[in-house]
DNA sequence: ATTTATACCGGTATCGTTTGCGTAAAATGG
DNA sequence: CCATTTTACGCAAACGATACCGGTATAAAT
């Protein structure tokens, strides 16, 4: 079954004109006599006209779209995100289509040639936990592609970037456990070649650095493939907790693996922030109402998502090749909650 | 800027050969000599070329795109129902583009218009709870669009439907409520004009009849605009917390309503189960690291995304009309926890 | 009376691809 | 060696919309 929509050649046919005519007294064009232009505006409306995007696109060589890669959309994270693109495309009259890596670097290359294949006019993206080679970003970056890196920004210069000062963040999280008197603090990060996991570990290790803690290089942790499974953070907790000095704290470096590691607890029965106090980067709006209460890194996800498409529709709309490149950088909010609570006298 | 791409023109022009020949090359027609497929193909793959699929929806009236229409992305149950629909679209080579309707009916009627502009060759849609008037969905169903009716259904006829038994979920629920001694059950329901919100009060009305207990209609509240902002709840619970007989048990009919009670009963201090029991329909995935670890219904959304994904591709693309409409009802799980636990001794 | 201006509108190419039809050259048959 | 078939390719139309390039009719100016 076929949905049929009245065309400018039907229009043309009924009120005995040529498309040419219609098509301009559509546009409102001063060629066009008042009195056609008011037949063929009112036969337009009257059968509910609406030009053909698809024609356009073919006319225009524009598709009126924009791609979004994530590495997945069930994320709190990623669907506001998603949430602000979508509200910003919506506004300027493009459609957004969005597809998932899922972490799996074969998965971001095929997604994101079908983006290409697809003819969007401009892609936002972050990359997946797996990707340490970018050529494939890259390589479409420099055919043209108008693109806009986000969140896991990648280093390549002349390319818009959106993302939260990652380093601040950890710094801040990483101090207020020193200042609640955890000197132990295991981070466990995403995989090693992400932007933000390079910013996030150095902001941790600046914080040690600067309360004079000596930094255990084995106590950074990393999830190979962005913690999405149980296993991998259980693996890595487990390992944490049979080391001679157990961690006292844990720094979880995002929304997966943050609810990884409370379920990991929960599981193994470790009191929160009893034996192991918690701070998690994640963007649930929930965080309040676990058991403990969770201290929380959050993200302006939707505001980033909204700079990201705005971005990236002023570059698409661009005359002439952006000169520019912003590298914007949002701040994010420390929730201190019960999960990263001062201890009680401890002799 | 713009990203340019190779077309069958540029392979024609480079190779001497005519468009019609580098087509029917490309597509392994028997009438191009072999010698001549091969330079095609190799010359094709080499500059890397993909048809344009623009070019080819013009052709072929159909966009390879479906839409799909939810009241919100950044909800649990929706994201892993848009998780679903995009898994199967893209095994089936289509895209995804995805509107909210934020609950609200004018959002809804232009989003919908919206993807018909945009010549998706269905739509996948969701009514928003403020929608009691189906006409606009019904006109565009009537003019021929494959659309596939999901979760909040709407009854009209040769349509495919897909959902969970809501009227058992409540039925359930409320059963679980009244075993654990629980009598003065509220139920908190979404606008009463979804299907979903009928088949949860009909399911919730009827575990109380069965069980003898009489059904108080005053403890049946509906939030005209979904729950999604935290007064609407907030307002209803202090209402009900207000009345002479206080609830003793709350059945909150849907993800945010059951987030925004527990908001409420923290901020108020009240505590759950001993003052108020609660049962949530939730599909996020740590309600049993909440405090107290939450009873919820969850539903199968990931598996309700690909099936309904599966149905409306199968109509796109099936020569004649459909006849038989598929009602597809999927069932829930109630997973009991602390929140509806039983009290202990009471004189 | 001839030119010029203006108002209004049509023809046609174009975007990239597919496809029915036409046809030259090669191959086959007698 | 001629007639017929087969092979292999090109031409052109079509999808819907736009825009350049025209053209005609009427009216005004020379």
């Amino acid at each position: 079954m076929r949905f049929e929509a009245i065309t400018i050649k039907d229009i043309a046919k009924a009120l005995g004109l040529s498309t040419s005519t219609v098509s301009r007294a559509l546009r409102d064009s001063y060629e066009i006599s008042p009195e056609t232009k008011e037949k063929v505006l009112l036969y337009a409306k009257e059968n509910n006209y609406r030009p053909n995007p698809i024609a356009l696109s073919l006319k225009e060589k524009r598709s009126s779209s924009i791609g979004v890669l994530v590495c997945e959309i069930a994320n709190s994270f990623f669907s506001q995100a998603i949430n602000g693109i979508e509200s910003v495309a919506q506004e300027k009259g493009y459609n957004v289509i969005i597809v998932q890596s899922k972490e799996d670097f074969e998965k971001e290359v095929s997604s994101l040639q079908y983006l290409a294949s697809r003819s969007v006019d401009g892609i936002i993206f972050s990359v997946s936990a797996e990707t340490s080679d970018f050529s494939h970003v890259q390589q479409l970056h420099a055919r043209g592609m108008n693109m806009v890196s986000f969140d896991r920004v990648v280093d390549f210069p002349d390319i818009h970037k959106v993302s939260v000062d990652n380093y601040k963040a950890a710094y801040e999280a990483t101090t207020h456990f020193i200042k609640n008197g955890f000197t132990n603090i295991a981070c466990i990060a995403n995989a090693a070649y992400l932007s933000i996991t390079k910013e996030r570990v150095e902001g941790y290790t600046a914080a040690l650095r600067d309360h004079n803690i000596k930094l255990d290089p084995n106590n950074i942790y990393y999830c190979l493939h962005g913690g999405l499974i149980y296993e991998e953070v259980a693996d890595i907790m487990s390992q944490a907790m049979k080391t001679k000095q157990k961690p006292d704290a844990v720094l979880a470096c995002s929304d997966k693996i943050t609810t990884n590691v409370m379920r990991y607890c929960q599981q193994e029965n470790i009191s929160i922030p009893k034996q192991v106090a918690l701070v998690g980067f994640s963007n649930l709006d929930l965080t309040d109402l676990l058991a403990p209460s969770l201290s929380v890194v959050s993200q302006p996800a939707y505001e980033m998502g909204r700079i990201a498409a705005e971005l990236l529709i002023k570059q698409i709309e661009s005359k002439r090749p952006i000169k520019d490149f912003e590298d914007v950088v949002l701040a994010t909010e420390l929730h201190q909650r019960a999960s990263s609570e001062k201890r009680k006298a401890k002799p």
